[in-house]
DNA sequence: CAGGCTCTTCACAATTTCTTCACGAGCCAT
DNA sequence: ATGGCTCGTGAAGAAATTGTGAAGAGCCTG
């Protein structure tokens, strides 16, 4: 089971796949470079990334191609990198199935940002009907509630979100990056403390001894994870 | 389960059509594309699809001439298409029955997602004779009658369908974005926070003290819901 | 075509939530 | 045990969300 997303990065410029790939780690994903659409395809076909970042202005084959014969096989989200301003292109490029469209020059950060939104928005959203059940912990998405123990639980929704996301699969790690991406609405990149500010909270919310916890547990040096 | 919906795309750029049939199957449907008028008109008399994706902007005969024949054969739902930003051709797509209305250039993600919507309004309408009470508010829709405590509200059509739709499911949290879709017959963009102001208004009639509400309340970061 | 309703939008205030910061406590390998 | 990181936490400032009155557009009726 992969924790970590998957992205594939077609670029045929070097240094700036590099600079790419740099940030994209940072911000918690895997990533894969390609540098010409035949091998983006080949790619691809190994190992389908759970997201695309395409640069237009390859040498050999042309994005649109690439993107043309990617929607064919899958519809795994794009994020098209082009040099030129040309609005006819981003019109393409969006009725081909583009996800996102980055003009460069670009800020790196921004990329993130856009791959983060882009991931949370084709992600397939939770299902509300779904009840989560950990142990004494009841999250019931359709009507934002939480419980413990038949006690109510007043939660933010960036809590009830942790929380579920922690719940879903007790015994199973997260990084606070895996964290801040399962939150939504969270445009801006953020500090990774931010989450042990949520913690604290959630903690206090739920913990009958926050000092002591014993539904979410921190796993020192990685992250947090749902008591088994 | 039950059998996939059918549905009849009528768009005369291959390219286009294709895209779509293969976003629209990814998603559980079964397509059939007909790049013409007539041969739309045909395909629909031959088996009547569940719902049709309608492209305006077709060379022979024009896709309002073939909206006005469909409709004169059966109520079935129809998304138009259309690259043209003009408004008249809006209205006169709603006029004669459109049930949502995509600009080009799309995603066609955001065309599956108004395809599951118009799908899902249309299959299964309120029925308008159940009274619906919820503790001490009853919802007449036949006689569009509403009471609190006896006490008979004057509310508006659009106030009606939103308390009728909030107290049909006391408990769930409902997003504006879902509120809006189900006051509106017919999707028109609005802004979200038109439901605030329905809302507000709402609660100044039913509501002993509009400042501490009791039966609609705002679920923060998610939208409202009738208290359980 | 004026008047009355409705609905939507806007602007700003009020409220709630989120992020950052600073510093002490805790954990762990050496 | 002892540094060097990592984590917990309260508080403050930022940011986002909601409440609300008022204005104006649109629609029907008379």
């Amino acid at each position: 089971m992969p924790s970590l997303k998957q992205i594939l990065v077609v670029e045929d410029e070097r240094k700036i796949a590099q600079i790419v790939r740099d940030y994209l780690e940072r911000a918690g994903y895997r990533v894969t470079v390609a540098s010409s659409g035949p091998e983006a395809l080949a790619a691809a076909r190994a190992r389908l990334p759970d997201l695309i970042v395409l640069d237009l202005g390859l040498p050999e084959m042309d994005g649109l191609d690439v993107t043309r014969t990617l929607r064919k096989q899958s519809s795994v989200p794009i994020i098209m990198l082009t040099a030129r301003v040309d609005e006819s292109d981003k019109l393409i490029g969006l009725e081909l199935g583009a996800d996102d469209y980055v003009t460069k020059p670009f800020s790196p950060k921004e990329l993130v940002a856009r791959v983060r939104t882009v991931l949370r928005r084709t992600e397939a959203p939770p299902d509300p009907n779904t009840v989560i059940r950990a142990g004494e912990i009841i999250l019931d998405r359709l009507r934002m509630r939480a419980t413990v123990q038949e006690r109510p639980l007043d939660l933010t929704p960036t809590e009830f979100e942790l929380l579920a996301t922690l719940a879903r699969q007790p015994g199973r790690v997260f990084t606070r990056s895996q964290l801040l991406d399962s939150i939504r609405g969270v445009p801006v990149e953020s500090f990774d403390r931010a989450i042990d500010a949520h913690i604290k909270n959630l903690r206090r919310k739920l913990e009958p001894d926050p000092r002591d916890p014993r539904f979410i547990l921190t796993v020192h040096g990685i992250g947090y994870k749902f008591a088994e």
